[in-house]
DNA sequence: TTTTTTTGTTACCGTTTTATAACTGCTCCA
DNA sequence: TGGAGCAGTTATAAAACGGTAACAAAAAAA
């Protein structure tokens, strides 16, 4: 299952990003109109979350032009007051939409109620790749080039898999304790520890890593 | 930002109340399920920290009316065990959960989610750039023309943001402060050391800067 | 049970980052 | 004229950070 999130504020995308993930999607972002539009036709997202209000082409011109074209499911974000777009959003054939703020959970009950309406399946992620590396996150076994290269234990299997989830960004020491450990344990030297470890399994030479990259002071990212 | 913290257990409600403020909170406390309303009503917090176990009216009451009238933020408190109490709270519209003991910057770390999650965009996202320097606020890095020029540290990367998030208007000094250290630290000559180093590292003549410009008895200001 | 694996904890080391202090020259104003 | 305050510079001390390692606790497997 993928899904396009069309949003510029970039903080927002990323929370919405986050719950989706969670809920099995793999996801896709769009900054502005013309972006989304771009995405959508390259990569054929089952689902787009859809910020009204965006720079260069907006939320409303986006959705009429995809609807045009195909019938995606569309959920749309707004701000409370905009009533009007919200009219015009759903006669132009969005699925439903969402007042900002809203809560992650609240989300995914939409998005989970409006494939539902579509008879989607749920889903099954694939594999996870960078370069010539793929996890299996099932198994949490990694491979280079179909050979078995790494057997890794729970953590540094979910570990992986958020760095492959967001390659080439950056994703924040805090951030990643949160999502490796959940909301209560898990401190600085944890993930650490956690980095080293799978480092020494994925990485041919640990101390010049080549995947894992870390960006002193924020967090880590792994390389496109 | 204000938050309010509802809690009977004396203590605790100090350690929580401390490790707000030194993010930068305003707080105000509520000591049983009754008070936490009058509370609510009378100073419209921007966050409630909210203990499910409450002498006079529960934690999940106290969420329940307070979600009925408004979507102030809400983080509950519960002991390991409270699956069910967590559940319904979550149903409730609660925004999160800590489950007890936890680490302040556990707590912390939640709280930003959540806001962030709420968060409108103060600031059009995207790149930041001045003439022709661009900063990577994920990355913490500089580029001219696309090249690297300089690699940033967490409180240059910080201050440059400020600054370029406002070009062109005069930032006071304390103003300053205030945003890159917080409420807490930072006093004049750090910000000055770091206005420093940070010329040393972007400016082709740091002792004659073209970008960021001196407002003697000001503050700075940067070069639109 | 015992054994093995995984995870958490702590410590050390070199490096980078941040804080602090001292010195300079400048401007403003009595 | 001289001192106070401010901003730039320089130097140094203190703290934080990240990688590494060893070991203990906990969990899983045998």
């Amino acid at each position: 299952m993928k899904a396009l999130i069309v949003d510029d504020d970039l903080a927002l995308a990323d929370v919405v990003s986050f719950a989706l993930r969670r809920a099995g999607f793999e996801v896709i972002k769009a900054y502005d109109g013309q972006m989304a539009l771009d995405r959508w036709q390259a990569d054929s997202p089952d689902l787009i979350i859809l910020d009204l209000n965006l720079p260069k082409l907006d939320g409303l011109s986006v959705c009429r032009r995809i609807r045009a074209q195909a019938d995606t499911p569309i959920i749309m974000l707004t701000v409370r007051g905009d009533e009007d777009d919200i009219v015009q959003g759903l006669q132009l054939g969005a699925d439903d939409y969402i007042v900002k703020p809203f809560s992650p959970r609240q989300l995914v009950a939409r998005v989970e109620a409006v494939l539902r309406r579509y008879g989607s399946p749920p889903n099954a992620p694939g594999p996870l790749t960078v370069g010539d590396l793929t996890l299996d996150t099932s198994r949490c076994t990694v491979f280079r080039a179909g050979e078995l290269v790494a057997k890794l234990t729970r953590l540094e299997c979910r570990l992986l898999e958020i760095l492959l989830l967001n390659r080439g960004q950056v994703l924040s020491t805090d951030g990643l304790i949160d999502h490796i450990w959940g909301p209560q344990g898990g401190d600085r030297d944890m993930l650490k520890q956690l980095v080293y470890r799978l480092r020494r399994k994925i990485e041919d030479s640990p101390s010049n890593p080549v995947y894992i990259e870390t960006i002193p002071g924020v967090g880590y990212s792994l390389a496109i």
